[in-house]
DNA sequence: TATGAATGAGTCTTCATTCAT
DNA sequence: TATGAATGAAGACTCATTCAT
């Protein structure tokens, strides 16, 4: 009662750590249980299957950075972009409020984005990057509708949708500490909207 | 002696399928084998193990992409940066040869890329990166030099190899005709060196 | 205490619908307990183990099959066989009534006789035809005795009261109607009974 | 290579006994392997799967019953039915080649009759049954056509298919002795020649 | 030269059952 | 009274690898 699902917790603990090491196909249940010290078939009655188990480490993150996410976009859709001018670090709070999310279970985060492959989340970067760049499109469309003379590129679109993923990934990846990977930040958004505004929404003349 | 040949090379041609299809761990060797039209035991007379199997579908894309990279190198770094300005178009034709060589041998620059988790090769990409990483350094030490007021930030530097590094990858992953992708590489060359110095070299005064 | 019944019940007729699909052995107690909305540990309150709910969903149909047979059983042996005559339709009320014994409830019935394979019930049919068989033993000898030159052919003896058993099992598992298994019950009747006269009762010049 | 497959063999026969012993599903391959002297992962070597092991024990028998079915009712069905008087014993020969072909592998037979329960076997004697009352019934319309005043009763008619398979699978499984199978084969016969001509042919005055 | 048989540890998963609470 | 957590042995099956021949 008190415990409540202690070991359900201990599970999903031990789970995190081997997934880590080993990536989710490469992980054995059999190990996490027995680090766990819990045996097999409790794994069982806890998840339906280690797909869910893998679940349980990842879809807080997820949910949190997805939730996020949708909001900025609803935000931001809402720019009057005809009198719209980008001033370096203007979207500098978006990407801190999403990197911290990330950070605030830099594990799971970690797994989830690079671990993942066999599980029903070895897609979650791909399809995380369709739908912003389904966002993004409608985005760059208002903005060239807005500014006569500019088309949009349509592989530089996903390109540069994927660049922006990548990035939060990298941060993650190579900076530990989360001031530091804070400070890298702004560099990175505006490295991003320089190729937004360049390369992604280019001068008609081609 | 022509069929010994011969076996080797449909083992590695259905090897190469099967990593294709389910990555390095996910593969089978008895699939292999038995698409193969060989015993299982074959494998291990042509090849070590499964891991020399996937080196023996890779490596002849990765020595080849080295290589050209390794020349490349020398040439650049011979040249003199206190005269050098960069031109649009100044890189393309390095990039053309290394596209070049991942297209010639499509499937396997994929698998090299993208399915080699778990074998030796898992972290060619991380690797490939910090050696580019290492020879950027000095380059970037040189350039800076001969441009007072400029100095490096190291954590764009690494960045901004991975993206540059990333760009192939995602050009090879997300357009499978060659002549797109060398239409595409022009704009994403420029992304790059502008990238390159506008925040990797940066001023001085931050 | 209302409610204790209501779980109970709900157990059981679950289990039914689980053994009629899967069988005794291919059946789960997870399953049943799921579909009833009741915990696993719930079984072993109410029940003893599995085979006591195979028991509880199979033991009605059994006990009142077997005590109507006692019934008839009784009553037959009575009769004066020195002045028997048999003609068609002798049989008819007695296999009617145990017909509809079985089709009062039909899942049951099925499980009963074609699922048990596993469970302590595995052998009724064969129990059955052995209680069976030794009455018929009886009775055969009784009307032996008064028909000077028949003998008993001791295999037609066994074989005749399995397939009187068994053209019950038949009914039951090809007609899922009980009107019109009660009108084929006639003919099966007949059929046996001349099988009895001719092939278990012989005429002693073998 | 003399001993050819030795160890496929020994499978086979300890998995005969096995299956002999608790039926298809409650056969364990764990126990088969350990019986036959052989890890587990050898009956993958040699077999797909438990079904496929179980069709190594059962097909021999299969086959050549299927084969002697056929041949068979292809005499059978050129008779002239017009001038056709059923004398007792007429089918006796045929009996007793398929019974023969049971008792050659008996524990094979028995198995594959009564022990598939789980397997891709298990309704062979359904399948049987169903070709077997396929074919009569095109005989029974032959005879009939022949015989102003008789009907089929269709239920009848597929019993009687049933009846009759059953005869075969009762005598294997209750008289173990070849040679006392044999002799009781003809009044088997001879009751569902009976049976055929009474109560599926039967008069059209209902 | 290359096979085919065999290994044995490993995979995930399911099971009936138990028991403290 | 009945639960929910947990067991532990067993299930079928797959794997990369080995080695006598």
């Amino acid at each position: 009662m008190r415990e409540e699902a202690e070991k359900r917790q201990k599970l999903i603990l031990r789970a995190k750590e081997e997934f880590m090491e080993k990536g989710f196909m490469g992980a054995s249940l059999r190990s996490i249980c027995s680090k766990a010290g819990v045996t097999t078939g409790a794994v069982y009655f806890f998840f339906q299957d280690k797909d869910a188990l893998f679940h349980a480490v990842v879809d807080g993150v997820l949910q949190r950075f997805l939730t996020a996410l949708g909001e900025h976009a609803r935000e931001e859709f809402d720019e009057d972009f005809s009198t719209y001018r980008h001033h370096a670090g203007d979207h500098d709070e978006v990407a801190t409020r999403m990197l911290n999310i990330l950070y605030d279970d830099y594990d799971a985060a970690i797994i989830l984005l690079t671990k993942a492959s066999g599980s029903s989340c070895e897609h979650v970067l791909d399809d995380l990057i369709e739908v912003l760049e389904g966002y993004y499109k409608r985005l760059a469309g208002k903005y060239a509708a807005s500014r006569p003379g500019k088309r949009i590129d349509p592989y530089m679109l996903h390109y540069m949708t994927h660049v922006q993923v990548d990035g939060f990934v990298h941060l993650l990846m190579h900076v530990a500490d989360r001031e530091e990977a804070l400070r890298h930040v702004k560099s990175l958004m505006d490295f991003m909207v320089d190729g937004w505004l360049r390369y992604v929404l280019m001068d008609s003349a081609e």
